[in-house]
DNA sequence: GTTCTTACCTGAGGGC
DNA sequence: TGCCCTCAGGTAAGAA
């Protein structure tokens, strides 16, 4: 599931064959994903250089020289694969494209950049680069979890006008963008806090406490992320998923990993979405 | 205004 | 082997 840390993770992996590149040939295979792809997408970047690839949030953001910035989400199963670029090296071998390839890109450079999502749950908008803060899937974002701008006052002082549960609220990418059910449910887990607590009524150490565990989660993540990028994409090309051991997730039944702790893996539904927790070290 | 539920979508995995 | 069912989850829109 990308959240933020593979996202950047993703942004590493294009950025070699992708900043400073003009792309040469742009097929738009179908007509859209979650929402339809924009008026005349092709066209618009056929024979554009990519300046700089960014991210915000779980969003890839490649900056274009015709002022225009390429929005992509990957949502819950989207994938950047890359060919034609092993080893550093550039050539024109690709890879016929395969079912739930969506957008295929060629770079002058040789090499191929795939989006292949079988859910389509992903999205790709074209807007101007000036008004990229006004895009109305960019403006409504909270800060980024690893910006100056994310701190204890901010963390404190959202969650406490909050009745919703902290693991509800730390979902809600208004209050902080990137985070989601994986990373939430670890964040949480490290920190000791319940997830059906109400944010409101944590105490402010304990709210306070939340901000170096999630940069730590999310940065130990990034880190295994690129740690094992070259091996993963010199493999098959693809980027964007890492087995990282998750302390919580995914782990129902099977025992805590806290040291001295007897208790087991449980897993509850919080707004439609499977949270695990231990209940002895989460209170 | 806030919070919760549902729809979107396909593949994986379990049960029979 | 194959069919049916459930589940996974980011986001938006509608409901409560």
């Amino acid at each position: 599931m990308p959240e933020l840390p593979e996202v950047e993770t993703v942004r590493r992996g294009l950025s070699p064959v992708m900043e400073g590149a003009r792309i040469v040939r742009a097929d738009i295979r179908r007509d859209g994903l979650r929402w339809p792809f924009p008026d005349r997408m092709a066209d618009r970047l056929t024979g554009a250089r990519v300046l700089r690839l960014a991210r915000r949030s779980k969003y890839l953001l490649a900056d274009l020289d015709t002022g225009e910035t390429l929005i992509t989400h990957l949502g819950m199963s989207g994938r950047m694969l890359i060919s034609g670029h092993a080893l550093g090296k550039f050539h024109h071998d690709h890879p016929a494209p395969e079912k739930h390839d969506h957008v295929v890109l060629d770079m002058e450079n040789g090499a191929r950049v795939t989006f292949n999502d079988p859910r389509r749950f992903g999205a790709m908008d074209l807007c101007d680069t000036a008004g990229l803060d006004a895009h109305k899937l960019i403006r409504v974002l909270g800060p980024e979890p690893l910006g100056n701008a994310f701190d204890e006052p901010y963390l404190m002082d959202a969650l406490k006008r909050r009745n919703s549960p902290i693991k509800t609220a730390l979902l809600d990418q208004g209050i902080i963008a990137g985070l989601g059910n994986i990373y939430v449910c670890e964040v949480l887990f490290r920190a000791g806090i319940h997830p059906t607590r109400k944010a409101a009524r944590l105490s402010s150490t304990r709210a306070a406490g939340l901000v170096p565990i999630i940069r730590d989660v999310l940065g130990e993540a990034i880190e295994s992320g690129g740690s094992s990028l070259n091996d993963y994409r010199q493999a098959d090309g693809e980027l964007g998923y890492f087995q990282h051991n998750f302390r919580v997730y995914g782990r129902e039944g099977q025992p805590c990993v806290t040291q001295g702790c007897t208790g087991k893996i449980r897993r509850i539904t919080q707004s439609g979405r499977s949270t695990f927790y231990c209940a002895q070290c989460q209170r």
